[in-house]
DNA sequence: TTGTAGGCGTTATCAT
DNA sequence: ATGATAACGCCTACAA
């Protein structure tokens, strides 16, 4: 289908060595000559085979990227940093989406090893030392992003543990008095990397203890709603907000809420993380922390290729800044 | 790094043959020796090189997929199910992101033909005679979503005209007197492929030309929201309606009115087009239309793949059918 | 200035 | 049951 150099230097009878040297300007090639493979060249269309060429020299200069569902927004927004920062660097960018699913997000990272991407940047869901050492196992450079792995296998993040306890501690300030941390089931925390929830979950901990009267009560489970309902009922437990470890379970909060009479933060105070970028939308503006994903993807992007360059690597667990973003659902 | 066939053999002191068939479960090899190969295999984790099995085969077994800035929300929402397609076919997906550049968009797509992809989905920004050529240049089956480029290309849409020109009709029948149509900047027509609000925009001028006493009016600029403004203050053009080419229009139109007092669709009714999946979470719920995405991506992807397998394949137009969703903005 | 020869890792064909 | 050889398309010594 599409012209090779064999086919090209037959056509122009000469080998493929001058061929060569021709469409890479590299030795000399007669003036007449080159011409000529020239424009065989491009009157064919001739485009480098880049799979033979990366055999050929060992590289793909190309990364795979694995996101979990994408409808789920997290990690989304950073595909396009990742990307352009890949391409300043002279890499590609290959992305796959693995849908929730543990065996498929192995399977997809299997299969960009096997098609020699240089690197792969993962939000892993996946998680323990059997998946450790399938990661390592690859022998490619490998960044995480948020989801820790293990340490040998370096994390790009944001301190998400001193991010909940700020929070927390802003919440108070605004006066409430009970604080229901909303979270992802605990239970799946044995087969399921929910390393950034867990993280979080403890930070509120830490700082609700610090506040003596404080009640706060945590909702680890898929059907939250109700127990929403069950929690704003009880009206003898004093001013409440609920901290929720993902902006999409506010949102279903406030939806609830909305649709049930309530105004917030009248009836109830409410705080999200990550700040998706559809909250523009919403009304109220929700009150929320920053994880960064612009600077957590850039650096997991340079660490990775730093890497890959490395003969001799350090795995790091690196930290970014967050931010309390303090709008009007508090 | 990784380990090879050869090497293997040379471990094993068989030829790459004999490797290849304990590998492969083809031929015949002795049961001790198949054991020895295997054992070895599994002890340096051996994985085929997929760079060269394809070049061998001429065969990558991969789609590649060139989205627009992912951010936009269009077209995202296809992503899971175009690479759920694909895998049932045996094929892998890589995506890639153009972030709203022509020439990245065209940079990317070569990307992906000289990686060998057995074929392309693209809902392409660039559009004309000359990429058009360019797309027809590469020798790979290319199917486009939406945005059509040429009679040689196949599309998978949406009748958007239909479409468009139906829901001016649920307008009217709701009793509106004048209808605005929002659409991107109609200037950049001339070099960029916004097929599709161009498609809205004909069936919308072709259906309100039905009514005689309706008003009619076209906001194609990026500043739209002063226009918006100015209209709805000329009071005496009677019940006001927005048909937005694009959801996350009508969304900023609602934010717009909701930070002005109004309320929706007391002081002008609101639709859009696309049904975007953040729409869940708006209140007033968005009356819309939905272009089926699933749809699209999943025929998309299925045209594409009898597209590779085809020796003499016909390019098409495919239609689905749109949905229009009545809900409480009109 | 031009050409020959070998290799990247896999596979398929044809021998032994 | 095992091996030798060539091919996929590209690149790089090393000749001539």
């Amino acid at each position: 289908m599409a012209i090779t150099v064999n086919q090209i230097a037959e056509i122009c009878k000469v080998s493929r060595t001058t061929v060569l040297r021709a469409l890479n300007d590299s030795g000399s090639v007669g003036k007449e000559t080159k011409e000529r493979i020239l424009s065989v060249a491009k009157e064919y269309n001739y485009r480098p085979n880049l799979l033979a060429r990366s055999l050929n020299h060992g590289r793909t200069m190309s990364l795979g990227v694995v996101t979990i569902n994408i409808e789920n927004m997290y990690f989304v927004q950073s595909l396009n940093i990742i990307n352009k920062e890949a391409d300043k660097r002279g890499y590609f960018t290959n992305i796959v989406v693995c849908d929730e699913s543990l065996d498929w997000e192995r399977k997809l990272i299997q299969g960009l090893a096997d098609r020699q991407m240089e690197g792969i940047l993962i939000s892993p869901i996946n998680k323990g030392k059997e998946f450790e050492d399938f990661l390592l196992s690859l022998n490619i450079p490998v960044v995480c992003i948020g989801n820790q792995v293990s340490d040998s296998i370096t994390t790009v993040q944001v301190n998400e543990m001193a991010a909940a306890m700020e929070s927390v501690d802003l919440i108070v300030s605004k006066g409430y008095e009970r604080i229901i941390f909303i979270c992802p089931p605990l239970a799946v925390k044995e087969k399921e990397n929910i390393y950034v929830h867990e993280q979080r979950l403890l930070g509120f901990q830490a700082s609700a203890a610090k506040y003596p009267g404080l009640i706060q009560e945590v909702i680890g489970k898929t059907d939250y709603l109700p127990d929403v309902e069950e929690m704003l009922a009880r009206k003898d437990q004093g001013k409440t907000a609920f901290l929720c470890s993902g902006d999409s379970y506010a949102l279903n909060v406030m939806r609830w809420g909305q649709q049930n009479g309530m105004s917030i933060p009248d009836d109830f105070g409410l705080m999200g993380f990550d700040d998706i970028n559809i909250l523009e939308f919403i009304t109220p503006k929700l009150t929320t922390v920053s994880t960064n994903l612009e600077g957590v993807a850039a650096t997991a992007v340079s660490e990775l290729l730093t890497q890959i360059d490395s003969e001799d690597y350090v795995p790091k667990a690196i930290y970014l800044n967050y931010k309390i973003l303090d709008r009007e659902t508090l």
